[in-house]
Formats: C-alpha cells, sequence, structure tokens
DNA sequence: CCAAAAGTGTTCCGTCTACACCCATGG
DNA sequence: CCATGGGTGTAGACGGAACACTTTTGG
C-alpha cells in the first residue's frame, strides 16, 4: 500500500495569513519584515508551516492566534500557490488565508513583538516571493463577496455607526459611495438594527449605533446589499 | 538556512480534476474507479501527485492531458483540501482544479482506458475521500462567474445553436430560463457571432450556428450576461 | 399535414441613480 | 455663530421578468 505514495516525493506546505483591518477611513493589511533566512528583511505576510497532526485549516487559525491573539476570527482559503521556486530556499506549496479582524480588538503590543505594521493596501510595498499576488488574490475576493456575505462587520467593533459602515465598503470597493442611496439600502436589510445608543465621538451632534444581528442571520442567512 | 526548514516536516501534495462536460442536455463530470490502494473500487475523481519539478498548475494540466489527450483546456484552482485523514493512507494535501471541457473533443476509448465515466452532476455517487465536497465547490464557483465570464463556450463546439448555449446555462444554473429574455441578451453581447451556417441536425426548420470571438474578447475582456 | 424546434416584441414593474438641503451641537 | 458631520425623499432612467404566436420543413 505504500509503495503507491513511496515513488512519489513530499513537499513543504505553509500557510500565509491576509490579515485586513479598517483604520482611519483605510483598508489595512498586517505586514512584517521577515526575521529569518531565506529573503530576511525583506516585506512579508505572515506565515507558517502546516503541522504533523493538524489540518491546513487549523494552521492558518494557529498562525493567526499566535500573530493576533485572536480566536474565532472570520478566515477563508485564498488559493494555493504552487510555483516550483517560488521560495529560494526549499519547495513549499502555501495555502494562502485571508482574515478579516476588528483593529481595535488587536494589542498593539504584538504589533512591535512581530515586528508588523499595518499598511493601507494601496500603498504596498514590494514583498517575499508571491505575497503580492496572494493579497490582490485575497482582495479581489473581498471585493467580490462583500455585498452577497455579512464581511464587512467582520472589521468593525460591534456597535458602529451608518458613516463608519459606509467607510469601510468605500475602503474595500475603492470607490465613493451617495450617503443617501447607502442608507436606504442599509435600511432594507433587517439584520442591521438601530440600538438606541448614541456615538458622540465622531461628531458633535452624534451619531447612531447600529448592530449586525448574527443569531438572525443564522437562522435566516440571506444578505444582499 | 536549512534549519529554518529542518524542523518542519513534508507532505505528499497531489491535485484532482474535476472534468465537467456538457452532453445529452446535461451537465456531466469524469468520473472513475480507483484502480490502486487505499480506496479501490471506490468511486472517485481522478488526480495524481505532484513532482519535484513541476509546479501544482504544471501538476494539474499533466494529469488532465494524461486523462484526455487535450491541452490548453479552460482550467482553474478550486481550493486546497488539507484535512489531516482526509487520505487513509498517508497524509496528502490536495489542491483541486476544475476543467471544462466539450465533450466531442474527447476520444470515447480514453474513457475505458482510464475506467471512467461521464455522471450526471445531479446523480453523483458517494466518492473517495472528501472528493464530493470538491465537486460541490467546483459547481458553486462555475455557477457563480458563468454570467461574468466566458466559460459556458468551453464546454460547446466552436460552432452552437443559441439553444444548446441555453441548455448549457439551464444545466449549469439547475433552472430554466426564457427563451425571448436570454435571446435577448446574447444579442447584446457583441463577441457572440451569428454566422451564416444552419445547423440541421437539431432541427427540421434549422437553426443559426453562433461563435465566440475569442479574439475580440481578448482586446476587450468583459462580459455580462 | 402535422409535429418539432426556431425565431421574434411589448408591457409592466421594481430597482438603481442622481441629486440638495436642514439638523444638532461643541467649541 | 459657525463649522462639522448626521440625517432625510423624490423623480426619472434603466433593466429584468412575464408572456404567445408565427415560421419552416422533414417525415
Amino acid at each position: 500500500m505504500t509503495a503507491f505514495y513511496a515513488e512519489h516525493n513530499k513537499v513543504f506546505v505553509a500557510v500565509d495569513c491576509i490579515v485586513f483591518g479598517f483604520d482611519k477611513k483605510k483598508l489595512k493589511v498586517l505586514l512584517g519584515k521577515r526575521q529569518m533566512d531565506p529573503g530576511r528583511g525583506e516585506w512579508s505576510l505572515y506565515g507558517g508551516f502546516v503541522g504533523e497532526n493538524e489540518s491546513i485549516d487549523e494552521a492558518a487559525y494557529r498562525v493567526l492566534y499566535k500573530l493576533t491573539g485572536l480566536k474565532h476570527i472570520y478566515m477563508r482559503q485564498v488559493a494555493a500557490f504552487g510555483a516550483v521556486d517560488r521560495d529560494p530556499g526549499e519547495r513549499v506549496v502555501s495555502v494562502a488565508y485571508c482574515a478579516l479582524i476588528n483593529v481595535s480588538d488587536y494589542q498593539e503590543d504584538l504589533l512591535k513583538k512581530h515586528g508588523l505594521e499595518w499598511v493601507d493596501v494601496d500603498a504596498i510595498p514590494k514583498l517575499f516571493s508571491d505575497h503580492n499576488i496572494m493579497i490582490k488574490k485575497a482582495l479581489t475576493l473581498l471585493r467580490m463577496h462583500i455585498n452577497s456575505e455579512p464581511l464587512c462587520f467582520n472589521l468593525l467593533p460591534d456597535l458602529f455607526t451608518l458613516t463608519q459602515l459606509q467607510l469601510v465598503y468605500e475602503a474595500i470597493l475603492g470607490e465613493e459611495l451617495d450617503k443617501r442611496n447607502f442608507r436606504k439600502r442599509i435600511k432594507a436589510i433587517d439584520t442591521i438594527e438601530k440600538t438606541e445608543l448614541i456615538d458622540k465621538y465622531s461628531s458633535k451632534r452624534g451619531a447612531a449605533l447600529y448592530r449586525f444581528n448574527r443569531r438572525m442571520y443564522q437562522e435566516y442567512p440571506t444578505f444582499k446589499l
């Protein structure tokens, strides 16, 4: 039985995490300088190898947890990358994962600990290996799904104003939206609930805080913006 | 430098091909009975291991060529599958690829040679390992992209009638479409050209044959149905 | 002559888009 | 009192959905 496998060769399998966050009206991605060879000092995504006793999904969650201290984060696979020489050291197949996090859940000291920075998605430097392509693909997927899945709420606090929500959409889509039309569409989505709470930080007048009702969504999972 | 890799372990990486075809008004997928252990005799997709000196994309094209004798086939990655015990014999990470072929380009003797059959997509048996999930995911992707990319022409001969085209859409979407509305939308797509040729096989009256102008599409790659 | 598939327009309704002004408040 | 961001409605254009009959011809 093992003879079937024996004639073939094994390779390293890794995961790379594309972590998106939203801050100061911009969509950001977590990048750091590689602290190991090969590629030491180059800008790069944060990744890790898949262990013997974990699935690739589990490996991605483990790497993300190490990176952010966060569990139960929205994450999805982007694609597998398998060019022969994509890693200059060894043959490594890497599976890219895209995560969406709320920047204010993130402990800042972890940034320093891992030597990471939030980089604006339209100011991404040349990265190690094929990581630029990974990010590009993740962004394309994000744009494709943002209107039919409730993804944007992963980038915001539990309570958010409609202006914040609109800014997230604008940052992801890369275009400005009409305020009245946007709010009209939001009103039609009954999983987005207005609360009695008022946010006084963002404006003098104060803005109503909204919340995404995850429970209602689970029972009736439709979402069309 | 190799110390960085040494502490980690390698795994087998394979590709599995989901080959879709269209025949007799139905969307079909190529399936066979496994001729090796583990899983001998179970229904399965056709796959192969990724070699030392080929990318995973190249491996997928190689496997597809071996299977069909065809090159320059439309193919795209579906996803990587990496559960620890997905292969009962060894740890194998598999990358699923979806291919679209024109059944009439396919030499029938290859079916027998590889012990394969065209199986209707809504009559797929229980398959080896996670192959059912792979097909489901491939179908979802296909449905998502069929209206914004010119994929359907890969399932048809160069020359086709509008009825054939509509049947392909109906098979993929799994619902019936209105003939007049469908044809109206097709007329609005200028990369789909009517020829002077008439197909006399499908009906007594004869039906105009159309062709997809790939060159025009390459110059101006938009497609909205 | 009839069965079988090809081909063809119009109306209606709902959705998307464009667009400008008043409100509340902190400083 | 004014600068700043919050909040609201309408009209016109456009696109999608529903719908039925005539044409051609091989057998």
